[in-house]
DNA sequence: TCGTTTTCCGGGAAGGCAA
DNA sequence: TTGCCTTCCCGGAAAACGA
């Protein structure tokens, strides 16, 4: 638990003041700002997103998001006005620079206007959270990148920042505290909604805990790709009863467009982002992941109950 | 035309001023005095509102006007920057009271922001037409009045404030122009859109040509209403086939709510606007109009060429 | 509670823009 | 021209407000 660690943390410290006078000047420096150190990223890592903005985030559209800050009522107590708390959306550029600099970075400018996007943090006194809570923001409008070839601005990802600053109350330290959202793609029409799913599916499902923001494997073997699958399907449709192995076939054959190769084949071989969502499936109008979401949306609203045995 | 007077206007100026020392300085004070009131009142009453503001008007919904000053070609010559026209949102009581002022009073708050509500006056090289034009206009928020009883929004009337500062070329007079636009009813949602329309039928229709804004009669005789439901009807309807007696007569049951009466008995009765827009037809869910309204919008849809005939 | 008024937002239609 | 992207705005649904 986070508090416990602070606990400890001034524990320490009041021992090495206490022992302060044995310890030679110079070593009592170093161990001080050794101190701040730690309280610091200790600090900046109790400031958590709590409720993610939506991943796919309509502008003009309203949408939640809440953020939390671990050791706010540890540290904050006797706050004479509340902390502010800002949200601005981040291009995955600039996500990225924040993440090297350790997020140590302060934003130039943000690349799309948020309104309401300044919210109080406040201590709940029930349950002793202390959150800011973004109830009405609104994306107002998107400046999007300069995006090379044919890249879609459905594949564009960014990020809301929150970010603030805080005075811790016993040290007096001042910190700038910053947490980047998950991933979001922006869209402006309810006709871009399949496409940026498909990017937040491939990035939720296939990116690494610690990558640099935003990056993400360009092919994935086709077995973890069938998972996902399963995972999106037995989710949207509310059914326990997953998929099975003839429609991982089923799905192969269609994604890699060979009716001669077997199951097993299939099995080792890797699928691209290419094949999932950006090539038309030959002979339809649609991509593998179109066609897939629109099934997923008729088996939802129509065949809920007739699933539990075959289909297509 | 109104540029003449103008020139009548400067060449009476000139000739008293080569006069001037014939005259005694005092009357020529009291001369100069009138001639400067002359050209005010002159100046003013050629600030016009060239194209009205649609006067159904939806919040959110870009909509088009202009003024044009016809003096400005002639008084405005050399003008170093283009001088700006605002549109503001009035009531009906500060319409009231600038008409009261004779348009000398200056706007102390809007009741409705307008985005993009400062357009410059221009002069156009071609046409030599002195305008400013409104392409991008947008009602953003209507403050409404306060009202009393049964009133609805949708009786509220309003109108757009057109404004200017200019300085006359020649004369070097500095005079704030103002005019205003037709009444106006603000809606927020199509399905007001009805009832906006009966308000401003009965007012472009019943209203005194020099009335203080915007006192329209409660009740009008019966066949001053068929008149201008029968002008309504064929412009609606696009057709040059007029409402007949035995129309008129059927209206008259239905809004008199009386079936005994004959045609004639019906002649030299009073309708009022509650009979009009604002009652129940007895057994139904809609008012008069409500119901005109969508015989109007059927008859057009469906019927137009089948109206030659006969209806109901 | 019910009726009025407003906000929210999905999605069709059309405008804008670049390849 | 076509396809992608965005803006515009209608109208259903539901929330907010008021009597």
């Amino acid at each position: 638990r986070c508090e416990n660690l602070v606990e400890v943390y001034f524990q320490l410290q009041q021992q090495v003041m206490a022992a302060s006078t044995e310890l030679g000047p110079e070593l009592l420096a170093r161990l001080l700002e050794r101190f701040n150190e730690v309280l610091s990223s200790l600090v900046k890592s109790s400031f958590l997103v709590e409720k993610q903005p939506p991943q796919v985030l309509k502008t003009q559209t309203k949408f939640q998001a809440s953020v939390r800050f671990l050791l706010g009522p540890r540290l904050l107590k006797a706050a004479p006005k509340p902390y502010m708390v800002r949200a601005d959306m981040v291009t995955e550029k600039q996500a990225r620079e924040l993440e090297l600099s350790n997020y140590s970075n302060t934003l130039s400018e943000s690349t799309g206007e948020i309104l309401h996007n300044t919210v109080a943090l406040e201590t709940n006194p029930t349950s002793g959270n202390c959150c800011a809570n973004f109830k009405n923001v609104l994306l107002k409008k998107i400046k999007r990148c300069e995006r090379k070839g044919s890249e879609s601005v459905t594949e564009e990802k960014c990020a809301v920042l929150f970010s603030t600053n805080v005075t811790l109350t016993p040290s007096n330290i001042s910190i700038h505290l910053q947490v980047l959202s998950l991933p979001i793609v922006v869209i402006v029409h309810g006709n871009q909604d399949n496409n940026a799913k498909a990017t937040v599916l491939w990035d939720n499902a296939f990116s690494d805990i610690d990558r640099v923001p935003f990056v993400v494997a360009e092919r994935v073997p086709w077995d973890k790709m069938c998972d996902t699958l399963n995972l999106k399907f037995m989710a949207e449709v509310q059914t326990n009863k997953g998929l099975l192995k003839e429609h991982y076939f089923f799905l192969a054959q269609k994604i890699f467009n060979d009716h001669s190769a077997s199951p097993e084949d299939f099995q080792s071989r890797h699928v691209s982002w290419a094949q999932f969502n950006k090539e038309i499936l030959p002979g339809r109008g649609f991509t593998f992941w179109q066609w897939f979401d629109g099934v997923l949306d008729l088996t939802k609203r129509c065949l809920k109950s007739y699933w539990s045995d075959r289909w297509v």
